[in-house]
DNA sequence: CTGCAATATCGTTAATCGACGATAACCGAT
DNA sequence: ATCGGTTATCGTCGATTAACGATATTGCAG
């Protein structure tokens, strides 16, 4: 692959040989950013990051959507790692997976 | 909205009067993150970034995609702003738009 | 145990994505 | 003017998303 020899005039000038078609960060870098690719997670992310703690089901109140919408993008965002949730009596706590989102910020820097 | 007063028993401390539903960086973030929210994305970006240049059409060589579905993706790229595209002769010649990924981690790091 | 409030899940629908092959448009060289 | 190589666009198809309402599920209070 990669055409060894000819082929570059004026553009594309350092020619590595780099074989990453799926690198492993590219995965996990993608299923982070995909997370949080939508306006409604990127808010509930910034919600849950504005209170210390967890907002439980006062997200639906902030977001214009019903409940389970926002409980499917908590679903997300959940499965993503970047939010967890913790059952709190009759309502569920949720808040920021810090290690996951550090990962998040380290993987976007590094880019 | 909000629930002005009660029920907050253990959880949900701040207790904040924030109205923002849709901050206009949440919009932002999302349109940025959802441009590499995919592995092939993300490795185009990153195959981008290891080159001081553009690659040009050697991204279809690099990932095991058809060429229109790698031009499909550069689309979406050109249109989140984060890649950019020249014409140079023949080819097309891409490259990172430097601006726009430092509003991404500069937002992503701001979470 | 019965009701109530909070969440999750199910089922549906419309819209979008991701991938591909085929084809068109573009540009330089012959 | 035509050819060859490069890239974009079109049309299609299956899979997935996003949203909702309706319906379970759960745990506490009475």
């Amino acid at each position: 692959m990669q055409t060894p020899s000819a082929k570059n005039k004026k553009c594309c000038g350092t020619e590595k040989t780099l074989p990453l078609p799926e690198s492993a960060s590219a995965e996990q870098l993608a299923k982070l950013t995909w997370a949080i690719a939508h306006p409604a997670r990127v808010s509930i992310v910034q919600l849950l990051l504005s209170r210390t703690s967890c907002v439980c089901g006062e997200i639906v109140s902030e977001l214009p959507l019903a409940q389970s919408t926002v409980s499917q993008h908590l679903k997300i965002l959940k499965e993503s790692g970047l939010v967890q949730g913790e059952i709190d009596g009759p309502r569920i706590c949720y808040y920021i997976n810090q290690k996951a989102l550090k990962q998040l910020k380290k993987l976007v820097a590094e880019l």
